[in-house]
DNA sequence: ACGCCATATAAGACTTGTCCTATATTCGGA
DNA sequence: TCCGAATATAGGACAAGTCTTATATGGCGT
């Protein structure tokens, strides 16, 4: 249900097409909030049925017509209404603690090889990340709130994705061990 | 499509009836792993029908019949495809932060409040985590590589927990620094 | 006595999200 | 010159998960 949210909130800022939502998502929210192509789209026009948005259309010589949505007041209530609303208790699911719950059948020189690929991909989450945080404005200080919280979304990432390696680090240092004092 | 590994990983421990397989997720691995009862036996009935497990029905005097499941070969073989198969990379769904990243509109004080309520949950949940690693085999060094691999996940929330504590802490800090010097 | 919880399984309706394909054009690279 | 990527929107099929309700009974507390 929460895409009609994103959707909402970034019309908020500034009216858009759907295909720019799409640009929006996967340059700035992409790492905690995936938005499929497709769906964005359908969620639009959900949202317009519903009369939370407003589209014109624009027409383009050489490219397809623009269709752009502009949040109308319902559309800004509730977004308001979701923001002011309780948080819901965090139930996500993990796949790669799951897989790691029941490995034990690739014994511990498996278990470290899919800890290490997994070590991997946050390392390279983590560089990423690291990218888009000094590309974007250097330590925000001085900057509006907006900019702020936003830049706040990746320093969780970051901070995330530190605490995986660590705790990853940390389990295959602990299985090490086990496996040489098993010789 | 994970569920069903995870419903292949259980029975293959141990044989198992559904409600079984229920209190076994909501008791290990609700954290990173919710399994809705419904769909627990959507998917049991599913393995069965596609040969990947077997089930017997118990007779019970006073209770409902309990049908047991039981891993057959291609179900061990599917496990195993699994536990082998490449990491796909993370994209999980993270709504305190799309709420976060739209959440200026609060103002400093409305961001804070949001940021204790999150704070509350991770608390939590931490000591919710901490609870089961206390009650669990204390501190495994002389164990099987299965409890270390379930015990490991534990300290993967709590790691988590405690990275985003943290952030939130420094989050906060921040803001209302912020917040002080625009007086 | 009444209601709620535990035991046990299951179907129905619905929402959300994924993947694939279609349409139409322009621009840049190999 | 051909192929793919970018621009722009959209539908269809499907998978996965949620929420509600149904059925049936025994035990516990108030």
């Amino acid at each position: 249900m929460s895409l009609l949210h994103a959707v909402l909130g970034f019309v908020a800022i500034q009216p858009m097409t759907g295909y720019e939502l799409g640009k929006a998502f996967s340059t700035t929210a992409a790492h905690f909030w995936p938005a499929d192509q497709s769906q964005l789209y359908r969620t639009l026009h959900r949202a317009e049925a519903d009369g939370l948005v407003e589209s014109t259309t624009v027409e383009q010589a050489t490219r397809p017509d623009r269709r752009l949505y502009t949040l109308l007041e319902p559309g800004r209530e509730a977004l308001a209404a979701w923001l002011a609303s309780p948080l819901e208790p965090d139930n996500s699911r993990e796949p790669f603690l799951l897989r790691l719950f029941f490995a034990a059948s690739l014994g511990t020189a498996g278990v470290i090889e899919l800890l290490d690929q997994r070590r991997s991909a946050a390392v390279e989450l983590l560089t990423t990340l690291d990218a888009l945080a000094s590309s974007a404005p250097h330590k925000p200080s001085k900057t509006t709130l907006a900019i702020q919280l936003q830049y706040a979304t990746l320093e969780s990432g970051r901070a995330h994705a530190r605490a995986e390696i660590t705790w990853l680090d940390e389990l295959r240092a602990e299985l090490a061990d086990h496996k040489e004092s098993a010789r």
